[in-house]
DNA sequence: TCTATATACTTACATTTTGTAAGTTGTAAA
DNA sequence: TTTACAACTTACAAAATGTAAGTATATAGA
């Protein structure tokens, strides 16, 4: 029988693990702007807890991707950067950004709800 | 100013509601080499349960990024193929490759079949 | 001292999503 | 009649995520 492919790349599905986890595309194309500290990032993502926003970091910390700063201020500031392997993600990022702004609505804010399948986010190419 | 609501930009959001969602990127990319087959998809991502392929696949469907094309021979044969939309997706899936091909250790997996690369281990970035 | 504010988290608990294994539908060959 | 295949469903368990409240540390004001 024909039957080469057994299973895909394994670091193309490491890529994915990260990538395809909620809230984490969002959190690397935040950070690709500078360093933020976490209420930052809380008022970028607003949609996302505080409870996920702190878990994901941590995650994406193991995974070598961001960085966390601790600044012994008054309050306590502490920033989170991208290292070198979370900015190699910007020609992911901004070939994301591409095709959303060809295929990708622009929906209305008020009806806008994240993955909320209920309502079309579907479309042709978005031409003008 | 007033306190800030700007958030992300909506288009890239919603590309991310679709692929920061488990399974995704590893559907479209599969399907980039051509149409498949339910039992070619699940052999090809064998860690995927009928349940979440047939869940992700309407998905998909809706989301105009796979159509289902339905071929009555015996047994029935039904094709999962990209749509220009899901076509599109290709200078993502590769910018991902190759970022992976950068910054992904090759963990100890089964079988599998990829990226022509033979290196079996590429600790941290490539040069580090 | 007691109260209030600020940042960066935790915790307890509810809800949603995903995983697992078995079952269903329809056709046809043994 | 039994078996097999393909493409799904279903019931139920486990894991991930959401929500609201609480914690720790430090400072300033009444």
């Amino acid at each position: 029988m024909d039957n080469d492919h057994s299973g895909m790349c394994p670091r193309f599905e490491a890529a994915f693990c990260i990538l395809g986890k909620r809230w984490n595309g969002l959190l690397i194309q935040g950070l690709l702007s500078g360093p933020k500290r976490f209420k930052d990032i809380s008022s970028l993502i607003p949609t996302m807890s505080d409870k996920m926003l702190s878990e994901r970091m941590k995650d994406l910390e193991f995974s070598g991707i961001v960085t966390r700063n601790v600044y012994p201020e008054t309050p306590v500031r502490i920033e989170y950067a991208l290292t070198d392997k979370g900015l190699a993600l910007q020609p992911v990022m901004e070939a994301i950004q591409t095709w959303a702004e060809s295929w990708v609505d622009n929906l209305p804010a008020a009806s806008y709800e994240c993955c909320d399948e209920s309502d079309s986010n579907v479309s042709n190419p978005v031409n003008g």
